[in-house]
DNA sequence: AATTTGCCCAACCGCAGACTC
DNA sequence: GGAGTCTGCGGTTGGGCAAAT
């Protein structure tokens, strides 16, 4: 009976999963700083890891890629967090991006974990005036909303206003958290229209 | 001290769009 | 233009750990 192929085309029982060693990073951090963070299936096989590709660019992306920040979530990217949500609805690596050094991952876990509860708190003590309330008005439910709120936003041209790249989440970008904070303080004008 | 429960987060999976031939 | 491959995204899972019992 053959192995069925993963979506990376490998048999699955040759492919090492789970945890990545110490070893496995330095060796995929080997790689890229030579052939770049591209061809992931091809860096995968040049550091000799049996490891798929999606697999590498995740590990590199999320831990081992420069400039990244871990933990320790400030009040202020909270806030900020809160706001692009509101704004985007789940697309994670848009509100990533936004945050210089954090992970669309570490994003999601993070609203996943604590954001979404507190929310959950804050409607459940009644009221629906803050931001946090009207978001989850927008959006009923955080977890299923997904790409089709905010690709029904974009599809009424509401995105035009906030044109998000992700080109600068590496923590290049000139714009600051304070700045972020106080268009999206502005552009909160435009949910009156919801 | 042992077991159970709940939480956090790294990693995986499936899908869709972009790209290449 | 179409098929195959690659890349990126968001949802989900499961292991590890700490707190509670």
């Amino acid at each position: 009976m053959p192995v069925a192929p993963n979506s990376s085309g490998l048999p699955k029982r040759e492919v090492n999963r789970g945890a990545w060693t110490t070893q496995e990073d330095r060796k995929l951090a080997q790689v890229i700083e030579v052939h770049g963070p591209r061809r992931w299936k091809a860096v995968a096989a040049k550091a000799g890891l049996s490891r798929c590709g999606k697999s590498c660019r995740l590990r590199w992306l999320n831990y081992l890629r420069p400039n990244i920040k871990r933990g320790d979530i400030s009040v202020q990217e909270e806030d900020l967090i809160l706001r692009l949500h509101k704004l985007l609805g789940n697309r994670w690596s848009l509100i990533a991006g936004r945050l210089p050094g954090r992970t669309d991952n570490e994003i999601k876990n993070y609203w996943n974990s604590h954001l979404s509860k507190k929310i959950k708190h804050k409607q459940h003590r009644g009221g629906r005036s803050t931001h946090m309330q009207q978001d989850s008005a927008l959006c009923t439910d955080g977890a299923t909303m997904g790409r089709g709120c905010a690709a029904q936003r974009e599809a009424n041209g509401m995105t035009n206003c906030v044109n998000f790249t992700q080109d600068d989440s590496t923590g290049k970008d000139p714009m600051n958290l304070e700045w972020m904070s106080r268009f999206l303080e502005m552009d909160e004008s435009w949910l009156d229209f919801l």
